[in-house]
DNA sequence: GGAAACGGCGCG
DNA sequence: AAAGCGCGCCGTTTCC
């Protein structure tokens, strides 16, 4: 018997009315699916061949399937790709009934909203798959575009996954941290460090009453007390030389860990031996992921020893040792500064290369170079950058003159960034009248820079992103064909989909945490360096440029 | 009384 | 009050 779905490369799924699921190969079969059937007929298509599943979005589609223990290979995203084709193909026609940009719901819709239009719909699916097809048939570049698109909606599967299989993460030794550094909670649930290195700064700065939690009033006590300061922050306070200056600063410390990462974080964000934090495919503009809750991106590295493997279970974790420079090098088709990275610390080969003394001055050229320094130390090395570096400097120089005069810039793969907006348009009009002031003059003129730093980074930053969900598409894949460990060396903790496999636990814009069974962690390691490798070809070819990976396999992601 | 802005600091 | 990009989160202050 020929089954009907056997020949369909993509799949859309949606509801109908009354929210039934809804499968559809475009333009042939239809097929309604009980919700109990659903997982098991999207793993039996799965199994046949590769399918790309064509749904409004991951974030909701896919969890589902994950619970169930589904995993699918590839996918479209049209909540993510509309976004990147409406900046990308200006011309593109993608109107809809239908708010595509909506963020995705934490629960599904009721029945009884289904009445409005919904982006769900199987119908509205469709329309907007083909919307989409003849927006990028009209691309200028539409080759790098599928390939951006794809590798978007490769991560929007990984972070569900992620999130399905939540960070390892040792309550008990997060503890631990806590009780060692910040001492036991006392009255008011005040730590006593805390309050012991509050008394110290109230005595040195002879102000009884002082709260340390209030940046005016601790300013004005500072200032009572001598201190040339203009602010709190720790940058200012620590040059200075007084008794209230260090117990001030480790006091700061301890109230940043203990209100980002105290009891309470362990309270609402670790449940059975797992961290799991929302991420946020495609939330920032320049493609990078955001996380919303959790503080996914901002995990102190004083906490790292928390992220532990399961028993019998390892963390193996990679990082990309200056991805952004070296993308630079790769889009400019800079071949001197590819050299200077080829094999080795990319800072220490343009030391090598004479453009600078020191390998802290090289680091501070190139961040200034794709910042947009203009002063300071960052800023009088920069030039030399330019002379060393000619074609990537006019690479990223070029992206920012293109903002200043309110154009937009793409990544290498055609992330495009957006329009400027009103006011920036209304500050360069105002500058440009007739009876235009100085000050008007000099306003416009901070706007632009501030538009051509941002302009410079995107192309940059965003690129570096696309690299990322590059390596992460093809890990993901590989880590799947590794082997299950047998049902007692389970990791249950990581749901269905992942108790018994490798999988990718935590990102981090340019880093990878794998959570594996030890017998795989060499295999990880090495899965891990060839996905790099294949991220470097697919988005550059044959360009010589090489995407070295720090990898350390251990019972923790601690150094 | 609640929303928005601010200062500060963690991450890349 | 960082110089020089992109974020999220906390507690406090300010605004409506």
């Amino acid at each position: 018997m020929s089954d009907p779905w056997g020949d369909a490369s993509r799949i859309a799924l949606g509801r109908a009315s009354g929210g039934r699921i809804v499968a559809a190969a475009p333009g042939a079969v239809r097929r309604t699916l009980a919700a109990a059937e659903f997982p098991a007929w999207v793993a039996a298509r799965e199994a046949e061949r590769p399918v790309r599943w064509v749904w409004a979005s991951a974030g909701e589609w896919y969890p589902p399937l994950l619970a169930a223990g589904v995993r699918v290979e590839r996918c479209h995203d049209l909540r993510l790709c509309h976004a990147i084709l409406t900046n990308a193909v200006p011309g593109a026609d993608l109107a809809s009934d239908v708010d595509w940009f909506a963020a995705d719901e934490e629960h599904a819709p009721a029945l009884f909203e289904l009445d409005r239009p919904s982006r769900d719909d199987l119908d509205e699916v469709l329309r907007e798959l083909a919307r989409q097809d003849a927006a990028l048939a009209t691309a200028r570049d539409a080759g790098r575009l599928r390939l951006l698109l794809a590798a978007e909606s490769a991560g929007a599967l990984v972070a569900a996954e992620a999130r399905a299989a939540g960070v390892p993460w040792d309550a008990d030794h997060h503890a631990g941290i806590l009780d060692d550094v910040l001492g036991p909670r006392g009255a008011g649930g005040v730590p006593r460090n805390m309050a012991r290195l509050a008394e110290e700064v109230r005595e040195a700065l002879e102000d009884p009453q002082l709260s340390l939690d209030s940046p005016p009033r601790l300013l004005r006590s500072l200032r009572a007390a001598g201190l040339q300061v203009s602010s709190t922050s720790k940058w200012e306070l620590q040059e200075i030389a007084h008794p209230a200056i260090m117990p001030l600063l480790e006091y700061k410390r301890f109230a940043r860990l203990l209100t980002a990462n105290g009891w309470a974080w362990l309270d609402a964000w670790v449940r059975g031996g797992r961290f799991r934090p929302i991420y946020v495919p495609g939330g920032v503009v320049t493609g990078r992921w955001a996380a919303a809750g959790g503080g996914a991106l901002q995990i102190p590295r004083q906490l790292r020893g928390a992220l532990r493997a399961d028993p019998g279970w390892r963390i193996v974790d990679a990082d990309v040792a200056q991805l952004e420079p070296r993308v630079l090098a790769a889009m400019s088709r800079d071949e001197r500064m590819a050299r200077a990275a080829l094999g080795r610390d990319l800072y220490d080969g343009v030391v090598e290369s004479g453009a600078v003394q020191t390998r802290d001055e090289a680091k501070i050229a190139v961040l200034g170079a794709m910042y947009g320094a203009t002063t300071g130390d960052s800023g009088r090395l920069v030039p030399r950058l330019r002379r060393a570096y000619p074609r990537a400097m006019a690479l990223v120089d070029g992206a920012a003159r293109t903002g200043e005069e309110g154009g937009t810039v793409a990544t290498w793969l055609g992330r495009t960034s957006p329009a400027p907006d009103e006011e920036f348009r209304r500050i360069q009009a105002r500058a440009s009248a007739a009876d235009a002031t100085a000050a008007d003059e000099q306003r416009a003129q901070r706007s632009a820079r501030d538009v051509g730093r941002f302009t410079r980074n995107f192309v940059v930053q965003g690129t570096a992103a696309e690299w990322a969900l590059a390596w992460m598409a093809d890990l993901r894949l590989r880590l799947a064909r590794l082997p299950a460990v047998a049902p007692e060396r389970a990791a249950p903790a990581s749901g269905p989909a992942f108790a018994r496999r490798a999988h990718i636990a935590f990102f981090l814009h340019d880093e990878v945490v794998v959570h594996a069974p030890e017998e795989h962690a060499d295999a990880v390691a090495h899965a891990l360096r060839e996905s790099a490798a294949a991220a470097g070809r697919l988005l550059f070819g044959s360009f010589p440029i090489d995407f070295p990976l720090d990898v350390s396999i251990g019972e923790s992601a601690a150094e």
